[in-house]
DNA sequence: TCTGTGAATTGACTTGGTTAAGAAATCTGC
DNA sequence: GCAGATTTCTTAACCAAGTCAATTCACAGA
């Protein structure tokens, strides 16, 4: 699929794999906050320098791999089937995020899916990390979503956004703590499908939709 | 107020006011980034181990300031009176912030409220912290509307803290950008309270009642 | 005024991250 | 296959945030 790659090329993409394993297995065994970057370089045997020229900081040692996912939601609009609403969209994506099994959509109960999860959602500054990423879809859904959406008022699309990436984040933690509980992805898989459901009626209808004397 | 407080007390007080200040001070005189702990101490005549007693990181020199803001949200559910609704108390609240030109709710025009808000806003490291306040602030929001909200899902009260506090945050930004444009706090606040009027209208009845077509 | 305690200082240390200079490896043209 | 140009790696030193241990200082209570 890449054939026309220098064996330069090919080699910095190993060496990138290499140190990444490396750090994310030590992670893994020891913590974050437990291993040091030189330790990582030591034993990936390269120099430190080089360590931060393939990764700029400790955390996207851990984090880049799921760097592309900032641009998801907003390419899910951008590229819905001609007569799909914006919300639709959405709301069917992450459905078959979670048919698939997903690990964005918390339903996975993979061994090491489960092990990563915990490594970045233990870790304050990888968590942090993620908030920056969830900003950023955030911010390219809502200048997609400004395209799409035919209310009078722009701020709509800012504020649809925002509460599209806050209800997937809740309702992806929702799945993972049912299944960091102990239950199989399978047998949560409808409860999840209800819940996004009725997180999506939310946004379509709103509050008074669902749970009007409040 | 508080008498009963030794000359060690006040004096405690009062390096504090004092470290705070010099670094917020050196911080908008030259950045963030520019100023080093070990300056802020040199001049605030203290010794680094000193100061990070007191600020336990150089972003809490900044952030300390905002740092009730995690519970409010919260406190106006938990407060409101009887027989309004939680949507409405903090519909309410968030109209009472504006009038009084809360900075908060980014509706503000005072020119050390801009300087502040823009040293915060434009470094990375102090954006990262402010966001982990609105995450607790979110936290504490959902725990008050469970026991506030008569959904029959536990989840929606999840859902909706992530949404107000989504919400409050978009409806700040909005105002913001339009103060750093120039314009006036008076004159902006009628589209502002429009704005938010919009915004919880969009949280009470969905997407579907202000853009159904979308 | 003396004594015990909490706080401040000093100085050294660890870790994340950067920089400069030079050595090593890869690529290109012949 | 080789020489020169280029890219990458390493070494070594450096900076800044944050921590720690030992010592000194200053307030408080008698």
């Amino acid at each position: 699929m890449n054939a026309p790659m220098g064996l330069r090329e090919r080699k910095k993409q190993r060496t990138r794999e290499t140190i990444s394993d490396t750090a994310i297995t030590l992670f893994l065994e020891h913590g974050f906050d437990q291993v040091s970057v030189v330790d990582i370089a030591a034993v990936a045997e390269v120099s430190k320098p080089t360590l931060f020229k393939y990764f700029p900081t400790k955390e996207d040692l851990v984090v880049h791999r799921f760097a592309d996912h900032q641009t998801v939601a907003s390419s899910v609009v951008a590229e819905r089937s001609p007569g799909v609403s914006a919300i639709d969209a959405l709301h069917q994506h992450f459905l078959d995020g979670l048919a698939a099994r997903d690990p964005i959509t918390g339903l996975n109960d993979d061994e090491d899916v489960l092990a990563f999860h915990h490594l970045v959602y233990s870790t304050p500054s990888l968590v942090a990390r993620v908030s920056k990423y969830l900003a950023q879809a955030e911010d390219a859904l809502a200048e997609t979503l400004a395209g799409a959406l035919d209310s009078d008022r722009e701020i709509t699309a800012a504020l649809l956004a925002g509460q599209v990436i806050a209800t997937e984040r809740i309702l992806a933690s929702v799945n993972w703590r049912r299944i960091v509980a102990g239950r199989s992805a399978d047998e949560v898989h409808p409860e999840a499908v209800a819940d996004a459901d009725h997180a999506y009626a939310l946004l379509r209808h709103g509050l008074a939709g669902v749970a009007p004397r409040t």
